[in-house]
DNA sequence: GAAGTGATGTTTTTT
DNA sequence: ACATCACTTC
């Protein structure tokens, strides 16, 4: 062990690894070296003395986390890495709340609720309580949920709090804090916890401290370590000071962000807490970092120049000394299928000119969806790449039917499992039934199972009472051998005599061959699981433990960096990673700036930070290619190219033609021959046609027709005071009062009724 | 209760 | 275009 390592940084890098003691800030710049900033100062640490135990290091991705452990071990060696606890916060909270569980009621086994699962419980409630679900649609409640356990506000609160109950008679949800207490209700009965419980319940947990919980932790924790600090919600903070704050605390906290990176908004993520870690931490240490070791000039420049058109930011400039490197292309196209060949074409040219390999190459889009067409160029040009996330593994249905067993198995309240797989493969219990089912439970307020435990004498037919009665015994068959089988050998026996493994082996159509071969392939991992040296982390090999512990994975876990593929994955995926050679795709108006984030200028601003994350992944090179026309519904449409394209100076752009030659084969869309335009700085038509509302009585608003002071009402947020008109003619933004919600309108895209 | 059929809305991003 | 959902018929 030697301190060689402090060499390897810079000044302000060294600075912010050595300065150990008190809080700290450190402001990193895209490709400044935050991770290694953030390793070093970790196993500086370590080599002060402090025990690896005593050290939490908060992430976003499992992979950051894990990949850090793995930089500790290499760096001072002897395995240390592995005793830090170090994960995202939902993984640390969801291993912490385990052992704490009972403390707050929850059971120690209890299920974590997906994303499915959650607006399944919604669309239930929903349902039962005879709502309609067109006014309160399962994501917009569900969006509202989430945002209130990350503001502390438990339904209890809510229904107490006058301007909540306004607002939600302003926008028609006059029911939604109902919704809000049965699905609490709900999720505590079926002994499960959504991913914001497992930051909401943690709070909870600390706060009302039972047994003097808080003292364990302060004592375990004497310094904390907090990644992405920008795309933290409040909730996340409000743990943080639990766990920094107390009498006599060091405050040996260390958080490490960037403002300019900030792409979780629509989660609750806010920058305000960046600010308020300087107030509340007034003597915090602060080190920016500037340098960047990643990008050539005229990317970092580009960079530059882009995020300059956010007014809120923190001061700084980020520069390279890498050299000019080549100047970013611009890729025109007539369709998304032209684009995603033309793509496929440079990056074989690529390949071969700059003799890159396919991990050197990333293709990122604003969505998911986009991936369409790059796979089948990538395909028929027989490139190998691997998409990521959209749907994951454990989220594909017949994954989560035999997933549903076993959590049926570990906790038989799970009502999401139950109703999953309670008739699966069919056997009678049809969806009257699994209703009234949840009725009764629901006026007792017992979980499901313990109707379906006692069905008799509870006014069931013949056939039903039967029906569960059947099923009833063989969960319980199943739970019984919970004790003497393994995870793998459990999994296997749910499989077979539920009968499901039949069910799916009977299919002989192609997807269903498949469906068939993803279990397989699930049973091949709980297999590896149970046969693989425990983790840190992992105390035992419980189906209990499994199932916790594939709950919190991603598409990216199972990374393979091996695998010499392209990448392909959206914007907010690629955070935090880097390439050689990056192609950020469909950067068209209404797409790249989205749609939905053309109503306020935080949204917009958003949507440029999302950019600068996009053209910051380049190490070498950089495309931005969009196509003028695209399907979407189902027709095409046309597009203009993207603002941010005029952002960027054409100092930094490559304004001749951007790639020699289209490929052959295609004659389908070079028939107009437009595809191949000499290309100059992308010009966009004059007009922006709004697109047409579902509720036509919502519509542009010239600014003529509106003064301070008026009533007007947005098609998203409700009703509101106009406060203030500001900018010049044909750019106005309104500053408008929706309900105590200040909200910056851009006039030209709003759809407002007056 | 099961299976088949037509209608409808849905798409931003993710732990 | 696609999937989900409500509605029909057996």
């Amino acid at each position: 062990m030697s301190n060689t390592y402090l060499d390897q940084l810079n000044d302000i890098q060294r600075q912010a690894v050595t300065t150990i003691n008190g809080p700290v800030m450190v402001i990193a710049g895209p490709g400044s070296g935050k991770t290694r900033v953030l390793t070093y100062r970790i196993a500086h640490l370590i080599e002060q003395g402090v025990n690896p135990w005593n050290i939490l290091a908060l992430t976003f991705t499992n992979k950051a986390a894990r990949e850090m452990k793995e930089r500790i071990n290499t760096t001072i060696g002897g395995g240390v890495g592995s005793s830090v606890w170090a994960g995202t916060f939902h993984s640390v909270f969801a291993r912490i709340l385990r052992y704490e569980a009972e403390l707050i009621g929850y059971p120690a086994n209890f299920t974590i609720y997906d994303t499915q699962d959650t607006k399944s419980v919604l669309s239930n409630i929903i349902r039962e309580n005879n709502l309609e679900p067109k006014v309160y649609s399962v994501n917009g409640v569900r969006a509202r949920i989430s945002s209130c356990k990350y503001n502390l506000i438990s339904p209890k609160a809510y229904t107490e709090n006058n301007e909540l109950i306004q607002e939600d008679h302003q926008r028609r949800q006059p029911h939604f804090q109902k919704i809000y207490k049965a699905y609490m209700a709900r999720c505590r009965r079926a002994g499960a916890m959504d991913f914001d419980d497992l930051l909401y319940q943690m709070f909870i947990l600390l706060h009302k401290n039972p047994n003097d919980v808080i003292k364990k932790y302060h004592h375990k924790f004497r310094y904390l370590l907090v990644d992405e600090f920008q795309d933290t919600n409040f909730l996340q903070y409000q743990i943080v000071r639990k766990l920094v704050n107390y009498t006599n605390s060091p405050h040996n906290v260390c958080i490490v962000g960037d403002d300019a990176q900030s792409i979780y908004a629509f989660r609750g993520a806010t920058i305000e807490n960046i600010l308020n870690f300087q107030r509340d931490y007034k003597n915090a240490k602060i080190f920016k970092l500037e340098q960047n070791y990643r990008s050539t000039h005229h990317i970092v420049q580009a960079a530059n120049e882009v995020i300059l058109n956010n007014k809120r930011q923190i001061q700084k400039k980020i520069w390279t000394d890498k050299g000019k490197g080549e100047p970013i292309k611009i890729l025109q196209t007539v369709t998304d299928t032209e684009e995603g060949k033309r793509v496929a074409d440079m990056i074989l040219e690529q390949k071969t000119r700059y003799h890159l390999q396919n991990k050197d190459i990333a293709i990122l889009y604003r969505t998911n969806a986009q991936s369409r067409s790059f796979e089948e160029a990538l395909r028929s040009h027989r490139i190998k790449y691997r998409v990521y996330g959209g749907l994951s593994f454990y989220q594909r249905k017949e994954i989560k039917d035999m997933l549903g067993y076993l959590r049926l198995i570990v906790n038989p309240n799970d009502e999401e499992a139950l109703r999953r797989v309670i008739n699966l493969p069919k056997r009678a219990i049809g969806k009257s039934t699994v209703d009234k089912v949840s009725k009764i439970a629901d006026s007792n307020n017992v979980p499901m199972w313990m109707v379906i435990e006692n069905i008799d004498s509870q006014g069931f037919s013949a056939r039903a009472t039967n029906s569960i009665k059947g099923f009833v015994k063989l969960i319980k068959k199943f739970q019984k051998q919970h004790v003497t089988k393994d995870a793998y050998e459990l999994a296997k026996i749910a499989g077979t005599e539920s009968g499901l493994l039949k069910m799916l082996g009977e299919d002989k159509t192609i997807e269903g061959m498949n469906r068939m071969e993803n279990v397989q392939g699930l049973l091949d991992g709980i297999k590896i699981f149970v046969d693989s040296e425990p983790v840190a982390e992992e105390e035992d090999k419980s189906l209990a433990t499994y199932l916790q512990s594939i709950a919190l994975l991603t598409d990216q876990d199972t990374d393979d960096k091996s695998d010499d593929k392209v990448t392909l994955m959206s914007v907010h995926a690629a955070k935090g990673l880097e390439f050689p050679s990056v192609f950020v795709v469909g950067m068209e108006e209404d797409l790249f700036p989205s749609f939905m984030s053309k109503n306020t200028i935080d949204e917009m601003d958003e949507e440029r930070r999302l950019f600068y994350v996009a053209i910051t992944r380049a190490e070498l090179y950089l495309t931005l290619s969009y196509s003028k026309s695209r399907y979407r519904f189902g027709q095409v449409r046309y597009n203009e190219s993207s603002r941010f394209l005029e952002e960027i100076s054409t100092e930094n752009m490559d304004v001749s033609i951007p790639f020699s030659k289209s490929s052959g084969g295609s004659t389908r869309s070079s028939v107009s021959g437009a595809g191949i335009r000499k290309y100059g700085t992308p010009m966009r038509k004059a007009k922006t046609a709004p697109a047409a509302s579902s509720d036509p009585s919502f519509k542009s608003t010239s600014a003529t027709d509106l003064k301070v002071g008026q009533q007007i009402e947005h098609f998203r947020f409700g009703k509101g005071k106009i406060q203030s008109i500001e900018g010049a003619k044909g750019n106005e933004v309104l500053t408008v009062n929706f309900s105590g919600m200040e909200k910056r309108i851009m006039l030209k895209f709003a759809k407002l009724k007056v």
